[in-house]
DNA sequence: TGAAAGAGTGTACGACCGTTCGTATAGTTT
DNA sequence: AAACTATACGAACGGTCGTACACTCTTTCA
């Protein structure tokens, strides 16, 4: 961290560039990491071109540090509340209607972060594609750590494939987020957690630890 | 259509608006619909910009004609080639597998078009936006019709919810494209394959009709 | 008290963007 | 042969992009 003494010029600096990072988020999430641009930033926070450049130094320095605070606040959003209950079922469920209620609620301007970054970097080699793919996978390795405590714990069936449902459970809620956002239909984010509900008891071994299904 | 009279000039108007869709498709796949850019084309092509333009008349109506050039190639992929099959549970695996080989085949330079189109539109009102979220609830709703004819001639279980496995199949087939393209992984693709199959044996009546499972 | 350091400003640059215009060419119709 | 049409071109428009540099202001520290 950046000196734990209080220098007023350091602070006000971090300040802003809090600032600038909290509207590049919301920015990204709508128009993209491409969409997002110096120059807009500039004049939707009234300060100057090069203040907001001066903060970063060149346009992919501000991605990667868009790209990581989009990571904390997803982190402060789905994981850390899911992390307040006791491992297990109850817990790999509570985790995904947080990630369903994040896609839903407005934490972003345009949905998931995520979502909209990951196709559009997909294909486009380079330290912001690599930043948004370790956080992917380090989220995919946290759910699938968590369904294998509650397997250990035997409150999901032992002959269940741990990676295999944590990638399911993902692309229910990917594809649950994008199609409420593009069809403007929040009803799909019901739907897919009715969905998410249903094949998280087809595993579990008591169903009565999960909420009935709507 | 355009004079059934072979007309030299639309003749061959028609054969340069067919080649830069082809090359815009993939430009798109990669870069986005909004970074598919007239100049680029004009480039890449080794023609004038304006003639790219003129073509289109504007920016919106390139980016529309791209969409449905891109809906008709992964028709002629995809959904064509399936209905070769008779209906029923056979032609719902063929549809997956050849969903599946589409997003793993190089048929657009940068994975599945409308993976990036539609988190690249999907907050961003417009007759962009309706066109791709029209073809996605055709493709759904030509899922779900395979699924109910199947359901109807007794290969799935009676008490399947037909729009639900609509939309999981269509959700692990983007999430393992996505998940391919973004991790350098083709073996995101097998394993989604595999995790494919499990869903539908779990609801065939009479699993011997689908491959075994790798 | 004065040098050093960080934040933020103003101006300018070259490149590319979508779009418009006037013009040349080739093919069709009369 | 004349009138018309569609394709394609080249040059230019205003605007935005990322980046660079010299500058002022404010705070810190010797």
């Amino acid at each position: 961290m950046i000196g734990t003494q209080t220098d007023g010029r350091l602070l006000r600096g971090e300040q802003t560039r809090r600032l600038i990072l909290q509207r590049a988020v919301n920015i990204a999430s709508v128009d993209g990491l491409e969409g997002l641009s110096i120059g807009r930033l500039a004049t939707e926070l009234k300060v100057s071109k090069s203040g907001v450049f001066t903060h970063f130094g060149s346009k992919e320095e501000l991605q990667l540090a868009t790209v990581r605070a989009a990571a904390a606040i997803f982190i402060a959003e789905v994981v850390r509340p899911a992390e307040q209950v006791p491992p297990g079922l109850r817990r790999v469920w509570l985790m995904c209607e947080r990630r369903l209620g994040y896609m839903s609620r407005p934490v972003f301007a345009g949905g998931c972060f995520f979502y909209a970054a990951t196709a559009e970097f997909d294909t486009r080699p380079g330290r912001v594609r690599d930043e948004i793919a370790a956080h992917l996978r380090r989220w995919r390795k946290k759910n699938a750590d968590d369904i294998l405590e509650a397997k250990v714990l035997g409150e999901i069936a032992e002959d269940t494939d741990v990676e295999g449902l944590a990638f399911e459970l993902d692309a229910y809620a990917r594809a649950g987020g994008g199609d409420a956002l593009l069809h403007d239909d929040p009803g799909a984010i019901t739907r897919t957690r009715t969905i998410m509900l249903a094949r998280l008891r087809s595993v579990a071994t008591d169903p009565s630890i999960l909420p009935v299904p709507a």
